[in-house]
DNA sequence: TGTACATCAGTGAACGCGCGTTCACTGATGTAC
DNA sequence: TGTACATCAGTGAACGCGCGTTCACTGATGTAC
């Protein structure tokens, strides 16, 4: 059965979207061909007129696996008022929600198992956190927008490690507990410039 | 072929140790019963012997698993002058050698994996965790030792998001700067009490 | 002290299962004439 | 405009492989007599 000529990078796409929403649930190991074609509603022999094999796949799902993450931070910061965004994108980012949403912020979830990832991968896995940082960066205070970055990428990094921890922990009244301290430890550090420290002592 | 009374619980010991280095260095999912009694010097059915399967050999893993770690950090803090053990560890912990260690830090590896395990993997991960963060938490400044637990946590969760995002960055310059960008934040974060802000505005 | 037997840590073939991948095939539609 | 053919996204059986787990078996040593 032949399809139009834009079917088939529609069918692509839904593949990619569903492999995304996939990884961020279940991981990437924990994301297999039959049952993420079976999802997107056809049989899996039909993944390969679409991608050489499903390195080829995990590496170009990673830039819709980080598309939602960062809608949730403009969104959460640009609803903030002036001088009150970055605590906006820290109070949801490590909300108790985003931490019981299964299919959470994949730079939190997936890391682990990316380091052990082929190269393609990594760097495609690199590339869209480091769209996502330019994204966000503009919220931080720094003269530069390369320091403005750096400093988006201390606070991700941080935060993707304190949701780690705070899933895991089986005591909810202490995950929870550990949230609210994170939240004002990374609303604070990283609302105002940084203290210029000597650099080596 | 019957052995010595003790002969077991030193095979059981050594079962233990090498899954924990391996899940270290692969993950849990990628460690194997086949793969891991062999480098043990056994046969893969011997395993039933000692664990009723896979899921409580993970469980109780968990704690040698974060031995090494803990091991790291109180070696690195004893060796300091007061007043620069936190800076010690922090300095160890985000290190490019501790990046570049295939067997790194399972708090950063495998946290996410972790947080899609059983109740009672979780369980046991959690205790590790805790029964590790009760040792550096001496180290802390706070008035009772639950502030000082509560600081320790905030730190090893924010620095093993941070050693992640190291890992997986593959360009080697830019992980280093970020590593020591990293090193100096959580150091100068940490050092000093946090000063009391206003819990809610 | 010497013999017969019980124990049980470890062996290795076999199981069902899900994985990623291959491949001959289908058949509705675009294209050539 | 009508017919013949080419295309190719998607089908579904089959592949080899590694996984976790089972199970009948082995045989050196501890224990009973």
């Amino acid at each position: 059965m032949r399809y139009s000529a834009q079917h088939k990078a529609k069918t692509h796409e839904r593949v990619l979207k569903k492999a995304a929403e996939q990884m961020r649930r279940r991981g990437v190991q924990g994301t297999g061909i039959v049952g993420l074609m079976g999802k997107v509603g056809l049989t899996h022999g039909g993944f390969y007129a679409h991608f050489p094999d499903k390195n080829a796949l995990i590496a170009e799902a990673m830039g819709p696996l980080l598309e939602e993450g960062v809608a949730g931070d403009l969104a959460a910061a640009e609803a903030a008022p002036e001088g009150q965004k970055i605590r906006a994108i820290v109070n949801r980012y490590l909300s108790t929600q985003h931490r019981d949403y299964p299919q959470a912020c994949p730079v939190a979830g997936l890391a682990g198992e990316m380091a052990r990832q082929s190269e393609s991968v990594r760097n495609a896995y690199t590339r869209a956190i480091e769209d996502r940082l330019k994204l966000i960066a503009r919220f931080f205070p720094g003269v530069s927008e390369r320091e403005r970055q750096n400093r988006a990428r201390l606070m991700l990094a941080g935060m993707a490690g304190t949701l780690m921890i705070a899933k895991v922990i089986t005591d909810r009244k202490a995950s929870d507990q550990f949230l609210e301290q994170a939240r004002e430890f990374y609303a604070t550090a990283f609302e105002a410039t940084p203290t210029q420290k000597n650099k080596k002592p």
